[in-house]
DNA sequence: CATGAATGAGGTTTCATTCAT
DNA sequence: CATGAATGAAACCTCATTCAT
């Protein structure tokens, strides 16, 4: 957890210092990442960063932590979860919305995550327990709509439906990660192609 | 490469090696493994890596291209592809035959390649190559069969099995890191329940 | 170029530093210098020396630009330019001045310059341009006066004015490498008669 | 001093080890210099350099004591010494016949003796010996033919000789180091130039 | 609180030298 | 004698972390 200093700062001032984090540790790793690049990035001081956070750990769990929070938040905020089925959402996150506009930084991050596993362990438990909620949340509208299998458990739905949404996903973002630029009206193109493609992989493996 | 004094050893001497530099590299990730540790592990003196190796990096990358073969060797050797369709294939090796055996270490290490991003590059080509290579032949075999569904390009049914098989794999891997015991037979069977699901998703996905 | 942090610092520690530094490289050469023991002999850290200068290579470049810049300000002030003949010149700075004072060990660095092949190409510009200029402007003083030939080119006239100079005062520094004591008033008084010898032998050179 | 078993190999392959040492120490400077290198570029292994020498430095000088040996061996088959004056040697050696031919590796290798501080003591025995001998004959044969002042110490002489040869021969061989080639005509005529300008200065100071 | 100079543990890499074959 | 694999001491350099101002 960060100093009671931090809370205090001005909000924007603690984004700022976060999003600067958390682009050094998307861009090398956490290994690789320098407190003192990400502090200048952020225009503090060495020194602030460490009355801030213990260490470079603390700070990276608590990227971690407010990463999350923060991309939860905004899938909301676009998609109320209750109307949503998994089918729709996959169709409508992973592909158009956020992936590959304001937050591909946040996502980049969420997946870099995987790549760590000696912090895995301290970061699995935020991350699995609001998406997995999330994502169970999903299977229920789906399943109250009526368009789940029924004879395969939830926690394999859960596995599969991750699996593939989030090949898909890194699928394109790997494309753009070093281009800051958009997509080309025919790149949007293809990639709603495949978008349904796997929809209809995924649903004719779920669905009933 | 390494240098020419390193193919000169004993081949025995090669692997064992190898091996530890491949287990250092899986437990602790390219930047916290240590070129003394490996060489200690290995039964050879620091010094001497560095004379087969120009440095870490290169190690690393020759352990890549080195793992990469034996795994498909083996994979070979024990089921030949020509009489193989993607979902055999999928019920014998992820499951049953390497991956929880002898060669998990292997395993292992062929996952965390894609948790290095600065190195992926450098060990994509020959890691895509050997493997899509493989399970294009997989789905030729399983078309060949009547088993699989028309309407869909074969890049992205490469991607979605992938997808599914690598998440299923690791879920697995992950409970049994640290090597130390094999699975009880409760845990056999539990994941067997789990690898007859997998596979009733993948077909009713992918099959027609 | 040093960094910024090494330019805040106290004038002071910086001249402790450099000089540090420069009683290494002459003692030992570039290569054998122990980045460590300039450290210890500065009284700082070895991590202070780096947060300075990006490598040792760095550090010996600015020793050199500091000391050549140094060592012509000192002259400088010493003998004001405008009044000095090349053959006054040397009979005050060669022998008696700087050369076997205070500045003795700037001037053994300044000549290990040309010991270190792989770094004279980086240091020969600022050396160059300084000593060159400096002793254009000496003959052009002399030959003002009448003292100088007019039938050799200048460029000539300074080689051969350079290379009667550096031999001598080589010659005696030799002698004195350790610092640890003064010359004696017998020493001091066989190295005038030298002195005299050779500016006799340059005169009927280059005079007229 | 080399073992036994390097005076009983031919002739030959000791010159092609020292001459491939002699290279190397030239390029790279004695600490550069790597062991491993003179034994590839010599043809012979590692090992074998260590049977005919203690370690690095007996190496470094036995080549100096050879170097030195066999240079002025070349001098005196070429210009035989009792015929001499330092002009007419000036005017023969240190231009036009060795310096810039076949021994311009060895004659390198003697100049960048001097820049090895720590072993010019261990070398300087030799070197002095011999040439100094050398060059006092020189101005023995000099004074015999009335060519040379008297009221200046030989010692001083020699000093003022050798500064002024030496500089120019530096001047001129810094030119060539590189490239293997020989000089064009226009280059010669420039160098000769040169030469009887640097003449005249010598003996205006030498001369009576 | 903010700053940035100072520190030093810790890792990589080099290469002269040894020695078994 | 020749070879070249093995060794490890020694040096460079990095950067997280501390702390005086």
């Amino acid at each position: 957890m960060p100093t009671d200093t931090f809370f205090r700062l001005r909000d924007e001032k603690q984004e700022v210092i976060l999003r600067a984090a958390i682009r050094e540790f998307v861009e090398k790793g956490f290994d690789r990442a320098k407190v003192s690049d990400i502090a200048q990035s952020a225009g503090v001081s060495k020194g602030s960063i460490y009355q801030y956070f213990a260490d470079k750990e603390e700070l990276y769990l608590y990227c971690a932590q407010w990463g999350i929070h923060l991309f939860m938040e905004k899938l909301d905020a676009r998609m109320p979860l209750e109307s949503q089925d998994v089918f729709s959402y996959f169709a409508d996150r992973v592909s158009k919305s956020l992936v590959l506009e304001e937050e591909r930084e946040l996502a980049l991050f969420m997946q870099s995550m995987a790549g760590e596993p000696l912090l895995m362990e301290k970061t699995f438990h935020h991350m699995y327990e609001k998406t997995n909620d999330y994502i169970v949340n999903l299977l229920e509208n789906t399943r109250a709509k009526g368009l789940l299998r029924r004879d395969i458990e939830d926690e394999l739905l859960v596995e599969y439906f991750i699996a593939v949404t989030d090949r898909f996903q890194r699928r394109w973002m790997a494309r753009y990660i070093d281009f800051s630029r958009e997509m080309t009206p025919a790149e949007t193109q293809a990639m709603e192609r495949e978008l349904e493609q796997m929809l209809t992989l995924l649903k004719n493996g779920m669905g009933c």
